[in-house]
DNA sequence: CGGACACTTCGGCGAGCACCGAAGTATGGG
DNA sequence: CCCATACTTCGGTGCTCGCCGAAGTGTCCG
């Protein structure tokens, strides 16, 4: 029999590959992850009925993506937390999600999902960033003052940098992150700030109270301080987040 | 019945993104995937030869993929040639397998497969784009010139922008396709220039003779003439090459 | 120490799907 | 015009995998 794909490292490749799409292609674990996607750990009951499956169900799906290095976990006494494994994984994560969300961002169905559609649409988190109008306007803004760059790339600018340092937030790279990078905004379309910065942004915004989570979703809602400092701060104009 | 998804916004677009990875978690697919990673438009047979099924699974398997939107086709006579959509889904394919690939880069088995690879490692084009050695090293050069940045993110500067002038390879955006944009080089698990600086300057080195593709698949190697432009134009010695 | 709770393991069921070969359709060359 | 080639369609087969409930393990609390 002859061997026909070129070569076995090919092969090899591809079954790697493969198996690291299986554990997104199935729709539950899919649904795991884009929980995940808030940034929290949950737990595996808590995982368990939101995907609207049985505990043993949610057990074995959470033990493959672990056992895959998508997930890591936490044991604390009775309760498993699970949590992304890493922000490369939510980075692709968000890739994935990005890439089928033009088909599905068109049409609201019901008020409920509407209304629910459009408090995510007016902010959210996204893994560690903010996102949404909220996220598109603070990138733009940052864009506007020249503290982050877009045309040539997703960059800060010497001036950015020293932006985060006076806002009490400095910016230390960990490991291969990288201080600014693009994500792709699902209701928008159009890139957001995410990495080293965007993860700054975004806890110093939950830590100061310019923002609050709502529910136990990835919503966040700007509060009222939120709106004055981001007007101040940025000049992001409030309508510019309804 | 107590619906126990959330919302049911959240469902579908879970049952989407698990449609989405369907599509690559299937070895064959995933092949055929990674194949077509060389940029290339390749027919029906050649695939299913590499893949090493019969022609109607491959067919069916490339009409999934068309299906899903990650392939787009084009028939000439007898023959169905197909090629990645679009950058954008060379991106998620290389993202995905950046990601295995520290698993697998490890160890080449035989002396073949070493040899191949280590020409794949020294020079390859990742869909559009240069990568491995020479795409690290053109990258690095671009970096120390200051044509480039990495600290912050990773943007052409405005020299940068002007050197592709000079070069008579002007960049235009088109789309949304950034000008500059790192990847995840999956032989030396550092980022290299892609986008549409790194699509322009592939191109321009293919064209110009810089390099020249060995064989079939996606290695690429420095030619002699290319080994003094790179030295002249970017001060690349040609050690770094091998 | 006993019961409630969170999670895991196991056996079994059913659906989906990758695969092949055979037969069918379209194209190009002699 | 006929045959070789490239691809597609179809029916059938076997395997994988997601799912559940029941039973088991470990943890917390009264």
């Amino acid at each position: 029999m002859l061997v026909c794909m070129t070569s076995s490292r090919a092969r090899a490749e591809a079954a790697l590959l493969a198996a690291l799409a299986s554990l997104v292609a199935d729709e539950t674990r899919a649904a795991v992850l884009l929980a995940l996607l808030d940034g929290r750990a949950w737990t595996a009951g808590e995982l368990a009925r939101y995907a609207g499956v049985a505990a043993s169900t949610a057990s074995e799906h959470l033990g493959k993506l672990v056992a895959g290095g998508l997930l890591a976990e936490e044991r604390q006494g009775r309760h498993r937390y699970v949590r992304l494994a890493d922000a490369r994984v939510a980075q692709l994560v968000e890739d994935l999600a990005a890439q089928v969300a033009p088909a599905s961002a068109a049409r609201p169905r019901t008020l409920r999902e509407s209304s629910a559609g459009s408090a995510m649409a007016r902010g959210r988190t996204c893994y560690d960033h903010l996102a949404g109008r909220l996220g598109i306007a603070v990138t733009d803004a940052l864009t506007g003052l020249g503290l982050l760059r877009q045309d040539t790339g997703f960059a800060l600018t010497d001036e950015g940098v020293h932006w985060f340092d006076g806002l009490g937030v400095p910016l230390v790279r960990t490991g291969r992150r990288p201080l600014a990078r693009a994500c792709l905004d699902w209701t928008e379309r159009r890139p957001h700030l995410a990495g080293v910065a965007g993860a700054a942004l975004c806890r110093h915004a939950l830590d100061a109270g310019w923002c609050v989570r709502i529910g136990s979703e990835r919503a966040v809602k700007v509060t009222d301080k939120g709106e004055r400092v981001l007007a101040e701060l940025l000049g992001i104009q409030a309508a510019a987040l309804r």
